[in-house]
DNA sequence: GATGAATGAGTATTCATTCAT
DNA sequence: AATGAATGAATACTCATTCAT
């Protein structure tokens, strides 16, 4: 049943209308009943698709974060080494949240103002992209191309760090300059990085 | 006048009130009552030191961050040049947060729960520790350290969301290991980020 | 919308309440929740009804005194002269406050300490009390029947002055006596004061 | 005691400085310690001159209403007949009122909003001028100047009520005309109307 | 499934008054 | 007499959620 609604035409009415009131109008300003006038449903309707206002914030999260990822999971499939899966990632981060606007403000800006409670879900979510990025750095290690020495854990922290202040730093400029310009030289920044080790090792 | 309250027992009393109650409750538990109560004040003492809520909160996040980030800048006058800086940078960041675990709370997690009005004025103060992390990089450059192409603003994305990451995972895992070890692998790679660039001129 | 709330049956149910409670209470003891739970509903239903609170008291004043002078206007029609309209206005005040003594309370005491801005909408209300009755003085004019030289604004406040004295006196003496004795007498002082130029001119 | 307090120089200072600040702010911004600042004194010090806040205003209007009232007995002196005295009333209140724009504003508009306790207080001076008019009508019956019909109490309510409103118009006019071009008419209906019964039987 | 009117818990802030100095 | 820092009670309004239709 759950599946149900969650292919329903409503549940992805809702969650788009909710990204637009939270967009529009910011976190704080989202009432549920804004986002069912957005939606085109009354209040009640709602609460046939969500259990609380939290799980439509979650679902958001789940599905718009879900697509990202799967998108960049798919990507790597395609990749003939870590160096070209870091590159994927890097790529694929600032391409999604450029081609987002609405979306990017929403992730970067809005949803961080969400209660504790609720970000706790939404690092739920997250774990699947930081895994990913774990992973794509340990076959790094294995390849012999990154540090052999280099923290799984701290060289993700980098590499999500850096990519989330990018794309914070460009939504609160109000978008006014191309992120995807971008990419390239924080790849080459964060490659300098996880092969660093290496390097000094070799001498 | 405004010298006179800042400078008063109460008005660091209060803050200190509000750090521990942020710390204990989280965010949004933490009314104005219990803040007093945690002080020792009655309510209306609280609007002697501070025009509302939100001053009050300003208030701390300037005086910890300012403390926080002066540290730092009286460090960088015993430095000789750009790595060193670097270093100071990363070193005392880890330091200050490690030493701090309340404040850690407040300032990684739960202040980002606040509304966007208070951002705003929370940026304002983050914009000194930004300028000061630009400097380095520029410093960097001019020394001959850093790549020349190294784009400033992407460098102080990368060191400022590598740093904050860190910092936030630790204190999301409940401060179970100790920040400091991370300081020196963090500060070689962004060593290496940052020189990377040069490595290949050299070419 | 605004027209089908106002003619819903709550809204005249919250109205009532209002004027009870402040009635009873007087009206800085008339809290919200009071005059919800006298209306037998709840606070926030209130708010589906009346913006704030002061729409509450803006809204039981031109409803109430919007009857009041309505009814007048209606007896101004069956009228043949200046001198038979003076008494229907002398009349049907002293009528209407005697018929309804919870509201004269809330009308002659308790709404004047309202504060300045709600004041302001009151007296928005009571302009066309006013013009009425200047209508009536400059009708008397014309007619010959009162003073060429009646300032028809001096009339208008010797006529409400009067009429509005005699009120809140009744009021403040616990409503003893029938008012309605007075309408005679008052009557025809007023009319021997609007005529009385015209006397001495006929000289 | 009380009269050492009340003839000391801080006692009316005080007055004045409550007259100033409601005349200014109007009267629910007049708060205590605004008073105070007004008249350089602090806070605590109102209290050693004045029971609580309502004994500032009471003795306000007992200071200035005594005044006023006291002027128009000592006028009353010099009369030889009712009509006489009538006309003093008028011209007497018009005038006071004319000379003094901010008590104006205080008595016609502010301390109306006061609360009902504080009225009834007020009703207690006021009771003085009401004694004088109703004194007034008496005597103009005895010397069968007045119609001996006259009710004293409606009497001294129109006149009362009319001089009011005559007030009070002016004052929320922004004082835009000379109030004191009023007086002659405003005596002329008022000695009609008193007249009045008497005229129609001498038919 | 869909509606939307009704619910009611929860909180920042002001200001008259006090009292230690 | 004078001060002014400290007190703490009191209240309008929002909005997530329900449920009768």
């Amino acid at each position: 049943m759950a599946s149900d609604k969650k292919n329903s035409q409503k549940y992805q009415l809702i969650i788009d209308a909710a990204v637009t009131v939270i967009a529009n109008h910011g976190y704080h300003a989202a009432q549920v009943s804004k986002i069912a006038k957005e939606a085109g449903v009354a209040d009640g309707t709602i609460y046939l698709y969500f259990k609380n206002k939290e799980d439509i914030l979650v679902s958001l999260f789940r599905t718009k974060m879900g697509g990202f990822i799967s998108a960049i999971e798919e990507r790597m499939e395609t990749c003939h080494n870590a160096e070209e899966k870091l590159w994927q990632i890097v790529q694929m981060h600032v391409t999604q949240f450029s081609a987002q606007p609405k979306l990017s403000i929403v992730m970067q800006l809005e949803m961080r103002q969400s209660a504790r409670e609720l970000r706790l879900q939404i690092n739920e979510v997250l774990k699947m992209y930081v895994h990913l990025m774990e992973d794509v750095i340990r076959s790094g290690k294995e390849e012999g191309i990154f540090n052999q020495n280099l923290d799984e854990k701290l060289g993700r922290q980098m590499l999500f760090g850096t990519l989330d202040e990018m794309v914070t730093n460009w939504v609160m400029n109000d978008r006014k300059y191309d992120l995807r310009n971008l990419s390239t030289p924080a790849f080459e920044m964060l490659l300098a990085a996880f092969k660093s080790g290496s390097l000094r090792k070799d001498v």
